[in-house]
DNA sequence: CCTACCGATCGGTAGG
DNA sequence: CCTACCGATCGGTAGG
């Protein structure tokens, strides 16, 4: 018999050990283990490995959709809507940090149709941030540079807090989306 | 008996192989498969699969201190360092594109001892930067803000390259290395 | 550099 | 959720 909530302890093992061992170093048995059952008994809750990533992955890639869609779809001038962006994407990073690292690093190991549906998505969040970027550049608010470039730099530099934020740090995720969105829009420079 | 240039085949199937699939998702037979041997011939040539990880680690650490190095002990002003050696940073990348994914993303999948290395050499070596950081804000020629937390975001974000450039693109490593170096030093905004 | 082989472990299924 | 088990595969060694 399933126990309620013993799915959610699943997934909550899982996130902590792909995150930091990776997908493929990490066995079904050690998800089991930190759950307190079978390696077997875990296949009572959950189709399989694979699709343990693949909803760990779609819940980050909805954490980020999901922060930063009004926020470009709001009337905000683009410098704002880009400083609020970069914040909260930052932030959604260092609040789901493991989800997020899952998300980055270990998509790879998904089946080739859903590493197709990981980077359609994955494109179509970056065209928010290309278009604010653009639209900043035509208004003169941005220095001209290829948007393209632009958008991927931009994400990818702050995608690498999940390199280093630790929670137990003196860094809030608020402050540090602050930090983030202040440095990349004005430069090291004073 | 061991073939000259056969250690060298193992190295590069291993380079592509780890960069791509991850370490602990490449056997050994995969990395012989591709020199075109037997898995157990591999051992003719390698102490073991973690120490051609440890070697192809230390090559990329290398490659970071020796083309940063001279730069910072040079005599130039501080904003002229930093963007040397943040222009150089990325061009490592961008020219070892496979070692420098290994280094950033698998060197987790070392012994206690080798990660402990690791981090040591990485420590050494984002020191450089937050020196040069702290100068250049003494100086009031950059922002104040925490060099601690400045170097780190600003070394993250240049690895962040590592994610998203192939060599079969349009950049040049070179041009790759002025657009990092521009875009964080200057900001977004104009 | 090969064949043959080792003990260990993998993701997953059967059948309660 | 368990025991028992499956075929496949792992990193690595022996002995040429």
């Amino acid at each position: 018999m399933s126990t309620p909530g013993k799915k959610e302890q699943i997934y909550a093992a899982a996130r902590a050990l792909f995150s930091t061992r990776g997908y493929a170093a990490t066995t079904v048995r050690d998800i089991a283990k930190e759950v307190g059952i079978r390696g077997a008994s875990v296949y009572a809750h959950v189709d399989g490995k694979e699709r343990i990533l693949w909803d760990l992955v779609i819940e980050a890639a909805d954490a980020f959709r999901d922060a930063v869609r009004p926020i470009m779809a709001s009337p905000l001038a683009p410098d704002e809507k880009l400083r609020l962006a970069m914040a909260e994407h930052v932030t959604v990073i260092a609040r789901n940090i493991e989800t997020s690292t899952i998300y980055f690093h270990e998509w790879q190991h998904l089946s080739p149709a859903r590493k197709r549906a990981v980077r359609d998505r994955r494109d179509t969040y970056e065209q928010l941030f290309r278009a604010v970027i653009a639209e900043g550049m035509k208004k003169r608010v941005f220095a001209k540079r290829d948007p393209r470039h632009v958008s991927i730099v931009l994400l990818s530099s702050l995608n690498g807090v999940s390199t280093w934020f630790r929670p137990s740090g003196p860094l809030s995720p608020e402050s540090l989306g602050a930090l983030y969105a202040d440095l990349l829009l004005k430069g090291i420079l004073r």
